[in-house]
DNA sequence: CCTGGAAACGTAACCGATAACGATTGCAGT
DNA sequence: ACTGCAATCGTTATCGGTTACGTTTCCAGG
């Protein structure tokens, strides 16, 4: 039932217990120098009416309030399993989290979201934050973690080993036969789109494959920014055997687009993705992916964004974790009725 | 880089403008009574200085404040389908999302989370919340909306059909031949353990099958809960030839345990979950379940609470979701061999 | 020239909690 | 009895932004 009750405040508490509010304050905080009558005299008050401190009016007053925040953009798979690492760095810590999602008013990709959110979070609702995926750098009065951040970025940060990971990736596509392979790249920005395509080129260039720039198509890492860029690949005369793509979710729409234009998986197409989503297990045939442990990645920058709110600070400043390669039902070898 | 500056105040602007606080305030909110004139010098100082309104210090003056709040006592594969939902139904509609989640400091599972969390956040950062799967009813200055609510609450909330899931479920079973189904609950305060449980009888009676209490566990819907529960009734001298476990979660334990205990599955044991979760589909072999489509949930929460902040209150205050059943590996016909 | 009223803007009182500070009291040491 | 210190508690400024209200400015109408 929702009472729509006034809501209790420290000035009524300090009234029903006959003392000042800076009383109930240090009774609340369990700060020295309230007797012990008192002390009991307050929290009884506070039990009857049932009050609890206004996290906005102490975050307003206070310079700690031991919660985190994180932010990010959208809310996808991705940023889920993230979160589910921080959750667990932070659980029994003392810390909450508050994560702030926008509405994507300005369109699902604005520039400078990160720095609106985080600003507004910082004044001082949160001891720090971290940045998922972020557009540029950022400045905050608190730490900021960045979890896959831009490019050239020398702040905290924890990423996958991105360049191994795509290495692996082609080379896996290269070994079963494939020497057409197409490239849809991520949010050009991102550190992490940039060591994936490095991670392609080097790969190609290692087996003695030249690069074909025009096999490359420049994605953002949204899943729909894939569609028309696999479209294009698909429909050439001499289409590439096999597609890499930087993430899972525009992995997935080349599937979509291949099964649209009547392409096999994998006899006409192997196709590659980078991320490990729930989902590309689900898919048939499940997706070959490069698994990068979202889990951990949210896991180690909440670690480390712990470390430098309560100024430990015994850690390296920027993490990089390893992927692993997962092989299933997309790739195969190519088949000579396939190309050209 | 992180730059430890000082925060952009609003006084800050007000004096690089030539203004008070007030017109300040007036020019970011859009009010009446400001000038062009003096309106373009605070949009220039502002721009120059890099500044954004605090969203604590505004949530303590103002009633409103365009975000909604949602608040999990843990962050589970459940929890993020969830997320997914609402995060869709928000998208450009002009509310942002906070999401509160604890540390758990207090032990996984400590009643009243949902009360502490709501009254810290309602008042006033959020203009209404959504609350998952809470532990009693909840008062709030500002409305809320429950997923999966407490037995018995007449306050708006949104539910899967879980009687006739549950229902269906074992009823797949018995068309199986399956006679001796055990039953691992769900925590007894929820609406959904009860609702999970009658289908349960439901379904036995109306098969002509009494039931037998011996052969249901009390779990409380942590997975964790299921491990022991499982345990005792597989190592029965007279072990199920089925297990309904009440979410997906607790399933996946029982599969754990069923391997552990050299049970295969699902020739000696056939498993049913509730929920599909994501991760229900990985397995092997993949978990046969009910759908109650969890974004489904989340979006539907939050279009309520939309329209319950909004005052338009045009739909129903409980809504019921269809459930469907998923038919994966975990089940098949029971072997005479398994059954004593 | 005077008046009325709207427009434009500043002042100050909030919102709820915190902390610096001062005042008061109790008590041990001398 | 006097001093010194610590314990206890109230007063008040303060955080950053919002808003009721008061003040000033300016112009049209009389």
């Amino acid at each position: 039932m929702i009472e729509v009750n006034a809501p209790v405040t420290m000035s009524d508490v300090a009234r029903a217990a006959g003392v000042s509010t800076a009383t109930v304050s240090r009774v609340v905080n369990g700060h020295y120098g309230v007797s012990a009558r008192t002390i009991a005299q307050v929290r009884s008050a506070i039990e009857q009416l049932g009050y609890e401190s206004s996290l906005v009016a102490s975050s307003l007053r206070r310079s700690r309030t031991n919660v985190l925040g994180l932010v990010a953009h959208s809310f996808q798979s991705y940023t889920a399993e993230v979160l589910k690492g921080v959750m667990k760095a932070l659980s029994k810590s003392g810390f909450d989290l508050i994560i702030y999602a926008n509405s994507d008013l300005y369109g699902s990709y604005s520039e400078g979201w990160e720095q609106r959110h985080l600003t507004r979070l910082s004044g001082t609702l949160t001891d720090g934050c971290i940045v998922v995926t972020p557009w540029g750098e950022v400045r905050s009065r608190t730490p900021v973690v960045a979890i896959d951040p831009v490019r050239g970025s020398t702040a905290p940060s924890v990423m996958a080993d991105n360049l191994a990971g795509a290495t692996t990736a082609v080379e896996h596509l290269l070994g079963l036969g494939h020497r057409r392979i197409g490239f849809i790249a991520g949010r050009d920005s991102l550190a992490s789109a940039w060591s994936r395509e490095e991670g392609y080129r080097a790969a190609l260039t290692g087996a003695g494959v030249p690069v074909d720039p025009t096999l490359i198509g420049r994605g953002d890492f949204n899943p729909e920014s894939a569609t028309p860029l696999a479209r294009v690949l698909l429909q050439r005369p001499d289409p590439p055997s096999a597609i890499f793509a930087a993430s899972d979710g525009m992995a997935l729409k080349v599937l979509e687009v291949a099964r649209e234009l009547g392409f096999s998986v994998p006899g006409d197409l192997s196709v590659v993705g980078f991320d490990n989503i729930p989902e590309s297990a689900l898919t048939e045939p499940g997706l070959t992916t490069v698994d990068q442990s979202m889990y951990q990645l949210g896991y180690e920058a909440a670690r480390m964004l712990k470390s430098l709110v309560t100024g430990e600070w015994d850690e390296p400043s920027q993490i990089v974790l390893p992927t692993r390669l997962v092989v299933r039902g997309s790739t195969a070898p190519p088949t000579s009725a396939a190309r050209p």
